[in-house]
DNA sequence: ACCCTTTTTGGTAGCGCTACCATTTACACA
DNA sequence: TGTGTAAATGGTAGCGCTACCAAAAAGGGT
C-alpha cells in the first residue's frame, strides 16, 4: 500500500522497481544498513537482520546490482574469452571456471573470438567497461592493443591452455612438450615414417606448436616430419579426408599423429568402414583424450588434457588473486598424460 | 598533460580511468556529445565525431558500462540460463544465442543449473539484478518462484528447447512428436520388441517427454513400450551399458530406441567391439542428430535437432522484441528431421 | 539578408547504491 | 553506576553516465 505512493513519480522510465530506501523505509532502518544486508549480513544484529529480511519480501525487493557496481567500483562478473565454442574443449573448460567462480559467487560473461585478434581486442575493451573482477582469456598471443589494454587494466587477468610467460597468471599445459612426448611414443613404437595431420593450424596455433614439438623428436631421430594441414572442415571429416590423402599419395606412412581426438577418430571410423587395420596398416595417434576415443575398437591412443581442471585451476588462481591471498607459481603447467590404447 | 591533474582525486579506489568528462575536456564539447559519440554517431556532424575520435584515443578513454546502464536502466547483456553445459547441446544452442547477439551489441551472461530449480529461481533472481535488456532460458518448467520473478519483471524472455504454452516467447521442437516419430519408424521398419533406453529421465525429462510420444506410437500398435531409465555416467558408457543390460535381461528386443546420441554411438561402438551385428542383431536409435552419428558403421539412424538454429532464433525472437518489431508467432516450432541410417 | 525548419549541441538533474566517516548503542568490567 | 571498548547503525556525498528539455547552429527558400 506505501509501496504505491513511493514509486509515484521515480525512474524515468517507469519501471517503478523498488529500491533500497523503499525497503529501509519499511523496515524502519536506514539504506546503508539493508545494503550490509546483502553484502554482509553478519554485521548486522539478529533483530535487525530479522526485520530487514522481513521488508525484503514485503516490497519484493530485487538488488539493482549495476547500481551497486558504479557505487563500488567492482562487479562480480568475470569475463571469459575463448576463440570458439564448436569444441568441446573450451567448453570443459569452461565448466570448470563456472564451477569454481559460481560458488563463489561470481558470473560468467562469455566471449568468443573466433580466432581473431582484433575481434579479441574489441572484446577485451568492451569487457573491461564491465569493471570486471578479473579476466580470463584464451592463450598467450594477444595483439599490441590487447595486450596494452590488459597491461594498463589493474586486474588479475589469468591466461589459460598454454604454459609460459604472460601477461600475468597462466595456466595451461606446454604444447611443444606435448607433441614431442606423442612423437616419441611413435618412435619407441617402431613406427618410423610418422605423418602429423592438422585443420588450420595457422589458426589453432596450439596444435602448430605441437606439430613444433613433434618435428624436434623426429628431427632428433634424424626422420622427415611432414605435415598435412588441411583447410578446416568438420574435424571427423577432416580426419578421414587426411587419412585417405596421405594412404594414396604416401603409401609408406605407418603412422600418423593428429592434431586432435576428433580428427583421429574421423580416421579410425573411416578405417573401419574401409577395412584398414588399425594398427598394423597405419598407426593413429590424437591429442585431448576425449571419452570416445576409450569407445573406439581399437581403443585411440591420445594424450589426455586436463582441460576442466585448467579452469578450476585458473578460478582459484583468480579467486586466490581477487581476495589478496599468496598464490604459488604465476604460471600453473598442468601437465598432460599420455593415455595408450592400441591404435598405436 | 593535462590528463594527470584531471585525475588527483577522483575515484575513492584510486584507479583513476578518464571519464567521459575527461575525453569532453579534451576534445572542448559537452560530455553529453561523447556520449552521444558512441551510443548514436551518426547523431553527430563529422567534424565533431572526429575530434571526439581524436580525444577518444588521447586520453585512453575506456567506456563505463555500468554508470551508462545506471543511467538508462538498461544493459546490453543477456543472461542464458541453461541446466548443463556437459552435453555439446546446450554448446549449440549458445553458440547459435552467441553469433546473433553479439552481431547486435550483446553480450551473454551464462548460468548453469545443473538441473536444479532452486538454483534456477536464484540465477533468475540475481540476473534481473542486472536490468538485462532480456533474458533466455531452458526449458518450459520451472518453479512457482522463478516463474512469478518473470512474471513480474517486464522484459521479454524466451524459453528455448521446448515448443509449447510458456511465459512468453520460446523456441524449440516438440519432443513428444520427435520421439512418436522414431517409435513410428522402428514399427514402420518391422521390429516389434522396441525397448526405450535412457539416463536419469526425470531430470533430463526432454528425453521422458521423447519416451511419452514414443510409448504412445507402441500402445497405438498394440505393444508394450518396456523403458530403461540408468543412473547417470558418462552417455556413452550408459550406452554401452544399456545395450548389455537389454540383451541379456531381453533377449528378445530387435531394437533400442535412446534417448540421445550419445548413448546410441556407445551402444554402436560397444556393439562393433562385441561382434553384435547392427541391425540384423539388433537395431539402435538415436536422437540429436551429432556428427558422429554420421561416422559410425552402420551409419546411427537418428533424428536432428536444429540447435543451432534454436539459438538463433531465440536470438531473433529477443532483438525484435527488444526493438519493438513485429514478431510472428510467441511460440516457435523449429520441428526436427529423421535422419535414416543404416543402424535401425 | 531574413525567417523558418531541421540538425546539432549543451545544462541540469538524477539513476540506486556504497565508501567514508561520525554517531549511537551494547556490553564487559571496575 | 560509570567508564571504556567494541559492535552496530546512520548521514552525506558521490560513482560516471544518460534522459529530458532547452538552446544554438546550420541549411533552404525567398
Amino acid at each position: 500500500m506505501s509501496r504505491d505512493d513511493a514509486h509515484e513519480k521515480r525512474s524515468r522510465k517507469g519501471a517503478m522497481q523498488p529500491t533500497l530506501t523503499d525497503v529501509a523505509r519499511e523496515a524502519g532502518v536506514a539504506p546503508i544498513t539493508v545494503s550490509r544486508y546483502f553484502n554482509d549480513p553478519e554485521a548486522l544484529r539478529d533483530a535487525t537482520r530479522l526485520k530487514v529480511e522481513a521488508a525484503v519480501n514485503q516490497v519484493g525487493y530485487v538488488r539493482n546490482m549495476i547500481a551497486g557496481s558504479l557505487a563500488s567500483a567492482t562487479t562480480r562478473v568475470i569475463p571469459v574469452i575463448v576463440p570458439s565454442l564448436a569444441n568441446v574443449v573450451f567448453i570443459e573448460v569452461i565448466r570448470g571456471l563456472q564451477q569454481r567462480l559460481e560458488a563463489a559467487g561470481y558470473q560468467l560473461l562469455l566471449g568468443k573470438t573466433d580466432y581473431d585478434l582484433d575481434r579479441e581486442a574489441q572484446l577485451v575493451r568492451t569487457f573491461l567497461g564491465w569493471s570486471a573482477s578479473g579476466l580470463i582469456i584464451a592463450g598467450l598471443r594477444h595483439s599490441d592493443e590487447t595486450r596494452q589494454l590488459l597491461e594498463n587494466w589493474n586486474q588479475p587477468v589469468v591466461e589459460i591452455m598454454e604454459y609460459g610467460d604472460g601477461l600475468d597468471m597462466n595456466v595451461g599445459l606446454d604444447h611443444r612438450a606435448a607433441g614431442h612426448a606423442m612423437a616419441t611414443h611413435l618412435l619407441n613404437r617402431g613406427y618410423r615414417h610418422i605423418h602429423y595431420a592438422g585443420a588450420e593450424l595457422e589458426r589453432d596455433y596450439r596444435a602448430g606448436e605441437r606439430f613444433e614439438g613433434h618435428r624436434q623428436a623426429l628431427e632428433a631421430a634424424g626422420l622427415p616430419a611432414p605435415l598435412l594441414d588441411l583447410p578446416s572442415r568438420q574435424q571427423m571429416d577432416s580426419g578421414a579426408e587426411a587419412l585417405m590423402h596421405i594412404r594414396t599419395h604416401s603409401p609408406t606412412c605407418d603412422a600418423i599423429h593428429f592434431a586432435n581426438d576428433d580428427m583421429a577418430c574421423g580416421a579410425l571410423l573411416a578405417a573401419m568402414r574401409d577395412g584398414i587395420r588399425i594398427p598394423e596398416d597405419i598407426a593413429i595417434a590424437g591429442f585431448n583424450g576425449l571419452p570416445i576415443g576409450r569407445h573406439m575398437t581399437p581403443r585411440l591412443t591420445t594424450i589426455v588434457s586436463p582441460r576442466e581442471l585448467i579452469g578450476q585451476r585458473a578460478a582459484e588462481q583468480l579467486l586466490r588473486r581477487i581476495r589478496g591471498e599468496p598464490l604459488g607459481e604465476l604460471s600453473i603447467n598442468v601437465g598432460f598424460t599420455l593415455h595408450e590404447g592400441e591404435s598405436a
